[in-house]
DNA sequence: CTGAAAGCGCTAACAG
DNA sequence: CTGTTAGCGCTTTCAG
């Protein structure tokens, strides 16, 4: 052990690693012994066990998780992608994830997919690489099961997470679209709105196709004179919902009603209408999507449709655990249902 | 290999894993040889390659990343500890981190330590015992420079993230919240207000108290008569700053502004003076911290002091990258400046 | 350029 | 109850 200027021990690899045969050489007994006793398995005397007890303690022993990894083929680490674990919405999933794991050794690894596929395939295939016990999978491209079976040459649990309704064939977590962007409109409708505007999310995305056809659907089925509805596609942001809104009210288009994708686009519509001098609901109600923390602090109150995001990362992690736990069961398939939100803004 | 009875080949552990061995027998090379392909070191004829890539298609080959690991002591994992990743605040931390590390071949692994400083201790053990080549960590304890080196018998490369501006004798990136708090009550004062309460943060956490130290500290030079200022403190919520808010006005006290510890208190500030009929900023002016993404969708939108957090993880990731690559050279400590965001709350 | 052999740190039969 | 032994899958001398 060598030591540096200022005095501090300055480690290299070689001096530190303590292993399992250092706690046997100083303690007396074979490697076979320290090992039993540290995995609490195997029938070990008090004797010994204090022996090695004490070992332990003084050399600061802690057994290598490689080591271990490579016999027990068990790595205790939980894969997660998520489309990216820097947004706030993704960030309560985590959050559920993690309750679901609190206290157990499990260890989380989480990769972000971007909602790219190539990304995410790569991303899948390097946590597969580092033996992940389990899998946790919200991403935004439509994988085939056999896509990601063949990802997965290993027999591993997987649970997917989506906001989509397709059904992978995997076990998986969703929350309902459909019937959320429905309720959405219908309380539009409700309130006696007849000329309604959809701001629709990027029709790349699974769960703003959904809410699309939702719009239709639920236009269709109602008394509403479909021609005086419109759809504007464009990204989740509040700069969308500002000038798609800026961009109605200059053409004259005659509504009294917006839909928006999600809360940063009601975002933006906000500021567009109040620039304008509307009066929200009176001259134009508005409803949001995903009830993020700003929608009740917005003026007047967003109506939206809460979505259980924690939920549906508590729910996956959950029935990842029991999967792989034990025997895997049944298929299971769970949907959680949206629910509306109704503040001042309808 | 069996099949279940679906048709879908059903695999078990041993039938699937390939390894070196099988890509040797069936590209007839030595072991050494296929590890030298794969490993892209060490001379390889041209025909061998050859063989040996084919094989490796063949059968799928991927290496066992714990066999790699337990011999080169390198996991190529970087371990993270923040406070709570399923807050939005930590997660746009670790989106800057995710930034400084997109492209590499380093894993992220996630712990939460809840601020908890037995958790926090209990993870950042668990990580190190995971080889990690590296650790990121925010911690709310104030972790003695002893104590983490105690914990951390390997030399690893350690950078700290905070928002408070205590030198651990580590490298480190923080936050300035001294000077962000002045910042904030400053320009309360320079609009003229001269009554100002203060809803501060929880006080076992360093960055509530050094902007509650920044506050009293900014009062006494200003003109201002202490007696007309209070503080109340509480937790980081919007229930907090809406009952203390309610309380002040029930209690007849007489303010002109309001300093909140976060936005979220802010928020929490808006409704009850909404309820009590009072306007903002001309009865009572509001200024709050972090800015949330909220703050600017408030009505009215609310000024607030932005920290750069995902500036913070980027940077903090990006030296730990430095760290890992070469020799660690001077011990940094970077500080990043808060800045005022004036909107129209004051 | 290639193969044989040793060993990373740990676990799990198998004899004692 | 305990020690010996044989690997887990990979890399890396060291001879050839």
């Amino acid at each position: 052990m060598s030591f540096n200027s200022d005095g501090l021990s300055h480690y290299k690899k070689e001096d530190i690693m303590v292993t399992i045969k250092q706690v046997s050489a100083l303690s007396g007994v074979s490697k076979s012994t320290v090992s039993r006793v540290i995995a609490h398995n195997g029938a070990v005397s008090k004797k010994s066990r204090k022996k090695v007890d004490a070992a332990i303690l003084e050399l600061g022993y802690r057994p290598n998780s490689f080591a271990r990894s490579l016999k027990s083929n068990k790595s205790n680490i939980v894969g997660i992608v998520v489309v990216n674990m820097g947004s706030a919405f993704y960030a309560e999933v985590l959050g559920g994830i993690q309750k679901a794991f609190d206290g157990s050794d499990k260890h989380l690894m989480v990769s972000s997919g971007y909602g790219d596929k190539e990304t995410e395939f790569e991303t899948i295939s390097s946590l597969i690489d580092r033996q992940c016990d389990g899998l946790l999978l919200f991403l935004e491209s439509d994988f085939s099961r056999d896509e990601i079976h063949k990802l997965c040459n290993r027999d591993i649990p997987i649970v997917l997470m989506g906001r989509d309704g397709i059904p992978y064939g995997y076990n998986s977590v969703q929350v309902d679209n459909k019937t959320g962007g429905t309720v959405a409109i219908m309380s539009l409708i409700e309130a006696g709105r007849r000329k309604i505007v959809h701001l629709a999310g990027p029709q790349n995305l699974a769960d703003a196709r959904d809410r699309l056809d939702s719009f239709w659907q639920a236009i269709e089925q109602s008394d509403i004179n479909k021609s005086h509805c419109c759809v504007i596609v464009g990204p989740y942001t509040e700069a969308f919902g500002y000038q798609s809104t800026k961009a109605l009210l200059a053409e004259g288009v005659d509504f009294d009603a917006i839909c928006a994708g999600d809360d940063e686009i009601a975002a933006g519509v906000y500021m567009a209408l109040r620039e304008a001098g509307k009066k929200i609901p009176e001259d134009i109600a508005v409803i949001g999507y995903d009830d993020n923390f700003h929608a009740r602090h917005m003026y007047p109150p967003l109506t939206s449709v809460c979505q259980p995001i924690e939920t549906l990362g508590l729910q996956a992690g959950k029935m990842l655990v029991t999967m792989m736990q034990g025997e895997q069961s049944a298929n299971i398939n769970m949907v959680l249902g949206a629910t509306l939100v109704e503040r001042e803004s309808i």
